[in-house]
DNA sequence: TGGGTATATATGGGTGTCAATGGGAACAGA
DNA sequence: TCTGTTCCCATTGACACCCATATATACCCA
């Protein structure tokens, strides 16, 4: 499939927007490297940085990924607020233990594109998400998560299931 | 891993903006040297002052860090509230002794890269760290932290465990 | 509409280069 | 002279970059 570079759209701040769409499993080589879906990197080409954030996933078995331009716009409001609101002691001392931005900047991995368009997952990661030789990426929208193809076979028939109950009460036909 | 230069980013008011990500483990040799990460160097690769600022954290046991340029700008901010509020006093006699500021500014060494991008940590910081052997940088966005290993594990766990709960009240599923 | 060809994606592997680290020489201050 | 600091060079392991292949599909042309 050859898939076209993607026009950056804009939210409503004037920011570009990446979309994830779509579920793909792709195969992790011996040396842990991974292709990113093609789609994603077209959704991602008109960044900066040329790659993508990995960090373990709070709630799931999973890998919660997204371009740079997030953690970059989330770092800048934090730093503006503070600095403008006088919060001084948040910029020297940090939001203390509550805040999850600094939990998530400490536990995630800036991994670049290869010039094939491939990332390494950290082993950190990995053994996180129970990844061994395939790695299935999963659309959420602004998001994307990397899985191991098992526990997500799981995890999405659970969703479907779920979902399908409350919607029905009881299978679709 | 080879770390690219890193172009300059600009916040609202345009000034420059590093983002410090991903935790990193390094050792401290027997002169007192440790490497900072080459991410980190990147970051601050525009800086003028090529080196960091380094202070005892007062809330964790660990060091609180970031580039000269941060310090400037928290400077130049808190001066212009006062100017601007008209807290003369405040410009000319200080803060009081409630002004964290001051009393960080005071702790703060000035670490200077040596050429292979290391830098010294001075006694009383590793001590107020409790680091020995080995320093694990700690990126939080636009600062970061040395730790010693263990005391930084334990904190790592208590800060996903507390985020885990308030997400979902228990454990990834 | 069908077939053929070009191209991009996904993948595998080799190698030069850089980051992290260690040690020694030059140097300054006490 | 002795101690501590700064600069320089050596080592090694990881990985960034290069090239090479197969498969699928987009595109062209008859």
């Amino acid at each position: 499939m050859r898939v076209v570079p993607e026009l950056p759209r804009k939210d409503h701040g004037g920011r570009n927007l990446s979309t994830f769409l779509s579920t793909y499993s792709n195969k992790v080589d011996r040396k842990g490297r991974v292709s990113v879906p093609a789609a994603y990197r077209a959704a991602l080409s008109g960044a900066s940085f040329q790659g993508v954030i990995a960090y373990p996933s709070l709630t799931d078995l999973a890998i919660e990924s997204f371009g740079r331009e997030m953690l970059e716009r989330m770092n800048q409001e934090r730093l503006s607020r503070s600095m403008e609101g006088g919060a001084f002691e948040e910029v020297l001392l940090g939001g203390g233990n509550d805040s999850v931005v600094e939990t998530v900047m400490a536990m995630a991995h800036e991994l670049p594109f290869d010039g094939e368009g491939r990332i390494i997952l950290p082993a950190a990661l990995c053994e996180h998400a129970g990844i061994d030789d395939r790695a299935v990426f999963v659309g959420r929208g602004s998001r994307f998560q990397i899985w191991a193809p098992e526990p997500y076979a799981k995890r999405q028939a659970d969703e479907v299931a779920k979902f399908r109950q409350r919607l029905n009460g009881g299978g679709a036909s």
